[in-house]
RNA sequence: UCCUCAGUAGCUCAAUGGCAGAGCAUCCGGCUGUUAACCGGAGGGUUGUAGGUUCAAAUCCUACCUGAGGAGCCA
């Protein structure tokens, strides 16, 4: 008999169906066994009987342990008492695979210990239901360009230049050369721009950075779109189109995982347009009002985010930072020369940052002066710079990291659950 | 890089200077509707490493190793 996926079991209530996958869980009762057997689609209860079945499938039942694979075939039906609302009544059991000492129990761990096991531990629910709400989002993320007409350009991951200082750069051989772990795709996607409209990256992105928050990995993927033509206020209106995109998505077809998370679906249900926005100027202004020590030019860190994120149930809009706290690439305001055309959006509930962007420098003799200011190396960008060169146009884009969409959209803690692989200062393995 | 905390059974944790313990997992037994099932029994230890103090160290001291939480920086 051909194999049902669990999510689909349902559709075969009063008839008989095989599934194949891995017991979840167990639970006896004597002549009675309960088998949770999940697939990756599912998970489902199998009701065994010992004066039901052979004495081979008792002993099959008995002998399985935790994460053993299995194929079940029985009769499907609906009960109310059942994980899932439908059980099978097991006629036969057979074990695949045996699974002696699974070692992750279904009590509580260490996160050292369960990182460790990281290519075991995504069989566990809550895991699995992240790294699904991962690959939707993935799949949103290229929905949403593909309907505006953007084209996608897959940016390179070795590289000779940095868009921002070499510190944060994993340095690796290239033929006797030195290649970088790219950091960003911005670099490339402006000409891509130039070639194309509107165009998007999305793929892993390296930083060097020694930091150790929750908020950080060493690896994660950024999708970064890049259009031509957009000036500030359109960067703005689509980077918060995108956001509710995003999260409506998620809603729609993530309930089941967000259920498995217990995760405040009213919160999501409130990101709506228009999201808050605030300059950086007012944003210092508030801080000062609320205690904080923070001056104009100053960074503002983590207390100063949530801080400013306090009254808000939807992403907040920071814009227009000093010019000499950001990158060398950004437009400077017209109205307000001291400040540049940069965005932050920072998620609500103490997520932080989610996106970052700016118009660009458009104008060749700006750009070079803002090359010399960072004492970047002329020559890696001398190609970067005949954007410029040749048919110049006002542009605009911004990045987000896809591990912290997922982990606000999951309502998780840390920035490692939200990866299947997490790469973080400590940790390259498994 | 800096600050703080923690390393004891496969896992999560007790034991505060005086006999190395519990729950879960594993194995054995019991139970015909379980929901992290439950009940009884068994096995399981170089207390992160090296040194020191002491009659006596998991416990106090020193160094190192490993991990975690936070800061800075960022997405």
């Amino acid at each position: 008999m051909e194999a049902t996926a669990i999510s689909k079991i349902g559709q075969r209530a009063g008839s008989t169906a095989r599934v194949r996958g891995w017991l979840y869980n167990k639970r006896s009762s004597g002549k009675i066994q309960f088998l949770i057997v999940r697939d990756g689609t599912g998970y489902v209860q199998c009701v065994v009987p010992r004066a039901d079945v052979s004495p081979e499938t008792w002993e099959a039942a008995e002998k399985a342990t935790q994460e053993s694979s299995l194929a079940v075939t029985g009769a499907v039906r609906e009960d109310r008492r059942a994980p899932g609302g439908f059980e099978m009544s097991a006629t036969a059991v057979e074990i695949l695979g045996p699974s002696p000492e699974y070692p992750i129990s279904p009590k509580e761990h260490g996160v050292d210990f369960l990182m460790n096991l990281r290519h075991l531990w995504m069989r566990s629910s809550q895991q699995h239901a992240v790294l699904r709400v991962r690959s939707e989002m993935e799949q949103a993320i290229a929905d949403f360009f593909y309907e505006r007409e953007f084209v996608r350009i897959d940016s390179p991951i070795l590289t000779g230049s940095s868009v921002e200082g070499t510190s944060t750069l994993f340095e690796t051989d290239y033929f006797g050369d030195k290649a970088y772990l790219s950091q960003s795709g911005q670099l490339y996607l402006e000409p891509a721009a130039a070639a194309f409209g509107k165009v998007y990256c999305f793929g892993p992105t390296f930083r060097a950075e020694k930091s150790k928050t929750r908020r950080h990995l060493t690896e994660f993927w950024m999708v970064e779109p890049e259009v031509a033509f957009l000036e500030f206020e359109g960067l703005c209106e689509l980077a918060e189109d995108f956001v509710v995109f995003l999260v409506r998505r998620a809603l729609e077809r993530c309930g089941e995982d967000l259920k498995r998370l217990e995760r405040d679906g009213t919160k999501l249900e409130k990101v709506q347009k228009p999201f808050p926005r605030i300059t950086y100027r007012e944003g210092i202004r508030h801080l000062q009002q609320k205690g904080f020590p923070v001056n104009f030019g100053d960074d503002l860190g983590a207390d100063e985010e949530t801080a400013l994120c306090a009254e808000s149930e939807r992403p907040l809009i920071v814009s227009r930072f000093p010019t000499a706290i950001k990158s060398f690439y950004m437009q400077p305001d017209p109205q307000d020369p001291e400040v540049v055309l940069g965005l932050d959006m920072l998620a609500p509930e103490g997520y932080g940052e989610i996106i970052g962007g700016s118009q660009r420098i458009h104008d060749l003799a700006l750009l070079e002066k803002r090359l010399e200011e960072h004492k970047l190396p002329r020559e890696a960008y001398e190609w970067y710079l005949d954007v410029r060169r040749y048919g110049t146009f006002p542009h605009a884009g911004f990045g987000m990291g896809l591990e912290r969409l997922v982990a606000w959209v999951c309502g998780i803690h840390h920035l490692r659950e939200a990866i299947p692989y997490p790469r973080t200062l400590k940790r390259i393995y498994p």
